[in-house]
DNA sequence: TATGAATGAGCCTTCATTCAT
DNA sequence: TATGAATGAAGGCTCATTCAT
């Protein structure tokens, strides 16, 4: 990697927390100056300009999440533990897998009157888990885990949602309280989806 | 209603779509300007700061979408009804009852992590709600409607999750195929507690 | 005249020879705080940005040439005299009547590959001036004054031409010695169409 | 010539049409830069400071302006010939000699009131040119071909002027109606200097 | 010689807010 | 109460220039 492209990859960084918890329009090219003790014409060698840092700062905040969920994955095994994984790690807001907590919703919020590029980023981010979460569960009905007329693809989009619907509540009432009940409720459907 | 009182109230109605699809930050008092096509000294008259005028259109937002439920549940008889018109009102993103959305989701991820007051009233309001889903229940529950063992704390906080992600999954695809897929789950979810 | 006019007013004629000398691209919004003593945000307040600044200015300086031109000619009666006046205001580069000197030679120059709406102003005041100048000999003809035959049109392009090609000469060299040679040769080349 | 040598020479060459055109101050490192495909600190290895290119881009253009006219001059024997060439050259103004047009209007009168080194350097050539038209002149009177009272160093004057004014002229209005008119009279006016 | 990352002053513009009228 | 002129800090961005590689 280049110096330039190290430099780069720093600056996102260092600027991917401050998007995510102040949001792109409240976060000024001073904040990233200060974060990464850059001055003020070295963040536009890099970058063209403030919207393509924020592009960039929305994928790296997206491929977070995603390396986060990766890890924790490495030691689940059948499809349940997965989808259970899943929703301790997202549903964790104390501890946010992304600094700031889930960019879907931090940035599809911000975007979706405003931005069309980034709400498009979100939409599909959106749509690859909850394709994610279907596939992991198909994969468990052909491993004979789960019962085979699951409707996985409806149960992909309610988990989804459930889980960023409580992540909602869970910000804003600056606790886990009903985040970690709507876990349990989950881990519950699932497991009453399970064979044997 | 005296003619400042008037003006204030004209002021509030104008600037909540704004704030709501904008954002504060993003906001500006010469949007409010030129909607409301007042001189920029005039919002000074009414409103301390731009911080004041923000806490009011969040009151403002929250009660206009009370409003259009109460409307709107007045020809639901049963519990019932009550609750699959609140499933229908607030999922049809694309004919949302507050402009610009959901309030609690967009001022609520605006604010968690920058503006405490109105985190704080977005708090209220999402306790309320899942509240009155509650107490809805309650009394379904006590006129024979529903089953006597049905958890409906836990299924408040689900019903207004999966709502809440719905419409950040609808609003960012820009369009309502999934979250009426959860309005029926959910519709569902409330017909199995049905007696009879 | 409102207050704000005034202002505006008081703007334009401080920036004017500011950016007749300087130019458009060199003449930076802070200059123009520095000659009105107004704060950064109040030149917003008048012009919505530079360029809109820019084109006032141009026409300002335009119009303050013809005054100056006009004031002279009060006192001239026949048509030689016109022309003589004319001649002798607007090769005093020394003390030029629009300070910075020719307005159509300055921003005609910096606009002709760079701005078109500029371009346009100077166009027309380059072919109102030669009108001009034509139609004072057609007075003189029609008054007897001149011969004729004389190609006004004709001599209205060779004068004006050679009048601002001798601004062009003199204000390079800092002195007026070859444009007052040209002024005395365009007043023999006017005594020459002479009658009686 | 040197490799260094020579890459100064190609990013004058490339700088000069730039400068010519858009005017010194509105010309950005970054334009030659794009224009010469080099790094930014190439340009500071051939170039201590934007001035000194500047510089270095006038005389280039000045040259370029004096080699096209030589080249014309080649086919033109008598002095006639030679004055009827260089007012074909120069006032060709939709195909100019120099890209940008006349290097003495378009730097002229940007440095007249902001850079004295470059105004003194445009200044030697307006000079040279009236002086060479004089003594074209000159020539012919010693050769017979024209009248030996004709004031040569008035009409080098007029003829440089009226020129340079034409072309400011036609530049402005972007067409060459009038600067042909203007030559056209110039070549009676050396006509009627004619011996036989 | 050539590169391009880094710098920080400076540019145009916007913003929330104040205040005299 | 309403106006809109005035303010100056701050915002995004550009620029000429430097310097380590």
């Amino acid at each position: 990697m280049s110096k330039g492209e190290a430099t780069r990859q720093f600056i996102i960084e260092k600027a991917a927390p401050i998007f995510n918890k102040k949001g792109i329009a409240a976060t000024a090219m001073s904040d990233i100056m200060d974060a990464t003790k850059l001055a003020k014409g070295s963040l536009y060698v890099h970058f063209e300009n403030k919207d393509v840092l924020a592009a960039e700062v929305v994928d790296h905040n997206l491929n977070l999440g995603r390396k986060k969920l990766q890890a924790a994955l490495n030691i689940a095994g059948t499809s349940k533990e997965k989808l259970f994984t899943y929703i301790d790690v997202v549903t964790d807001i104390l501890n946010p897998p992304v600094p700031g907590g889930c960019p879907m919703i931090n940035f599809g919020m911000e975007a979706d009157d405003t931005n069309p590029e980034i709400k498009q980023k979100i939409n599909q981010a959106i749509e690859s888990t909850q394709q994610w979460i279907s596939d992991i569960i198909k994969q468990g009905i052909k491993a004979g885990e789960f019962r085979p007329d699951w409707n996985h693809k409806e149960f992909a989009t309610i988990m989804f949602a459930m889980v960023e619907g409580g992540i909602v509540i869970g910000r804003v009432a600056g606790n886990n309280t009903k985040i970690k009940a709507i876990g349990k409720a989950l881990k519950q459907m699932i497991s009453s989806q399970q064979l044997t």
